[in-house]
DNA sequence: CTGAAAGCGCTTACAG
DNA sequence: CTGAAAGCGCTTACAG
């Protein structure tokens, strides 16, 4: 069977467009888009007619044509450090509130670096997504500049009130949360109060939760012992783990420690119980996010919440309204806007 | 000021297109387009006077345009039950394989409904992303059909060997994995083992390992006892904790439970200590999915190493390669691949 | 190696 | 309420 005719072959099935929707129900295209996005603004019988051909057709819009036609891509950007807790209460707070209105998520994973952050702002820049949610603090300034520049609808999270922000933000107080942590451990009588959190490089939260810890000691007129604060080497728990053991070797007589990260704080108690250290009796402890294990472990965790579902909710809430509102945003003359979810000490058996 | 003339403000600060630098290169938009995609069939003084009008104008390709132009958009969508562990590794896995290829991931989450993963379907295959990623398992009759009709390419994971898949599929021997839990057990001397799992409706993985369970008791020569077994109510800790608590009250004479997903078992261990039994000397646990908290917890958890992040890897690589081959898939003519990652007994403190 | 033309599948903006 | 025309910003396919 040599060179055969391709008009003997069946087409390749390509996928129903709208206009083979509007010839079956013989209207025009703009009467299928209309209907589509607007049924309130089409006739009823147009309307019955177009609704059958969809029917018929199976037809699924294509929304990349959507997307060049109007400026709207209806997709919404996450970029977070990890894909772990405590961030990903808050990426699944933005797809609760973006599936409600239609938009999708593209995720990005920055690993704590600026420089990727930055190649995947590009990479969303783009793909002209109607918004981007990303953490705030620890951007280059080609970063800014694209984002400044683009006119895109931005959202920054998991700031402190203190935080300078670019736009809009959502923001926890975490350096507060800190201060609160160490007030109650001071009110549980300890009188040795350690530290434990990740690097502060490139992460505002941890520097703000090392100041909180900071005022917290002053404030109860002690002084700050820098060998009784640790720095853990990564956000898994056996690095918290690891830190308390070096704390231990250079601080054995601490009766509290304040960790800045429930990751961490739970590594932390395990390494106490290894250590045959009971807790809180021995050694209390604080974390901090209050994620799904400090309220499921045993001793449970005392915790200062971060409310990182809640923040995604809001950060997904800020984005729809701006894209909404018309989408570019014009850094210099819109008002911000801040959303502060304070935080809450959350107390349990650990301290 | 009354009726400003349009003409004497400022334009709006459009972003720059490939005609602008073309133009400003003089050059065609053709071989800025080459200069872009494949810089090797343009010629060295083209390419620079391209790369000099790309750096002046800080040009941002429409990728939009170009996936309306292209038919390939690349983007690919991954479709989880839950952003936790251990689909969280997955989809990190999934993030760095796809990063090295300029994809972007799109995600969706479905909470275990196979309702949800058809309207994320649909509007997945809306957006012409260039392959999906979802569960194994737990397909609407809708979600199925509309698949095959659009010939997207698509990869199941989570697979057990067993199952009966669509297309392309990462799988690991859950089944063969929970009866090893059980041999580990009767091997270490425990007679009476207890069973904590998941629903089974529409999770095909807690279908298999209860099975591996099954398997494992009648390979050893023990009955089944269903009052041995209990069902969580969802995959949190405390709804671990609270299984073994109801497991308890029916079997106290209990001496190891074979839990099906790590998540739970650490939720058992918990409960354990709360209720003064010492791990494993009066109770052994396994768990499943080699969680980060199973090699971090005290004591330590045996479990059944899933390869989340390698399960990943590998369906967003099987995703790319089908990609790269043209896009469409026939599901009736091209040759399903199958990756099996088998799986691995990791041995701890917990047996 | 380079470019002019046509087209991807929609929506916007304007008529009627 | 409905439709014909133009255009979104790229790439494909074809010439030269």
């Amino acid at each position: 069977m040599p060179a055969t005719g391709t008009d003997t072959l069946p087409a390749a099935p390509m996928a129903p467009r709208m206009e083979d929707v509007a010839r079956l129900a013989g209207v025009s295209m703009m009467t299928v888009s209309r209907a589509l996005r607007a049924p309130g603004t089409v006739s009823a019988p147009m309307l019955a007619k177009v609704r059958a051909a969809l029917r018929q057709t199976g037809y699924l819009p294509n929304l990349v044509a959507s997307g060049l036609a109007s400026s709207r891509t209806q997709v919404v950007a996450a970029i977070i450090p990890l894909i772990s807790q405590p961030f990903a209460p808050t990426l699944q707070g933005m797809t609760d509130v973006l599936r409600a209105s239609a938009y999708q998520l593209v995720l990005g994973v920055t690993h704590y670096d600026p420089r990727q952050e930055e190649a995947l702002v590009r990479a969303f820049l783009s793909r002209r997504v109607d918004g981007i949610a990303l953490f705030a603090g620890g951007h280059t300034e080609e970063t800014v500049a694209m984002v400044r520049q683009s006119g895109v609808p931005l959202v920054e999270m998991w700031a402190d009130p203190a935080t300078e922000v670019l736009v809009d933000s959502v923001c926890v107080s975490q350096r507060l949360g800190a201060r609160e942590a160490v007030r109650h451990l001071r009110a549980r009588g300890r009188r040795r109060i350690g530290f434990i959190g990740g690097a502060t490089a490139n992460n505002i939260r941890q520097q703000a939760r090392l100041r909180g810890y900071l005022d917290g000691l002053d404030e109860a007129g002690l002084p700050d012992d820098p060998a009784a604060r640790e720095v853990a080497g990564c956000f898994l728990m056996e690095a918290g783990a690891e830190a308390l053991a070096r704390l231990l070797t250079r601080r054995p007589d601490l009766d509290a420690v304040c960790v800045a990260s429930d990751i961490l704080a739970v590594g932390v108690v395990f390494e106490a119980h290894r250590r045959g250290l009971i807790v809180p009796d021995d050694l209390a402890v604080t974390g901090f996010d209050d994620a799904e294990i400090a309220r499921a472990m045993y001793p449970s965790l005392t915790t200062i919440d971060m409310k990182a579902e809640e923040m995604g909710r809001q950060a997904a809430a800020m984005l729809l309204e701006r894209a909404g509102q018309g989408g570019r945003v014009d850094l210099a003359a819109m008002p911000s806007r801040r959303c502060d979810l304070g935080h809450a000490l959350i107390l349990r058996e650990s301290s």
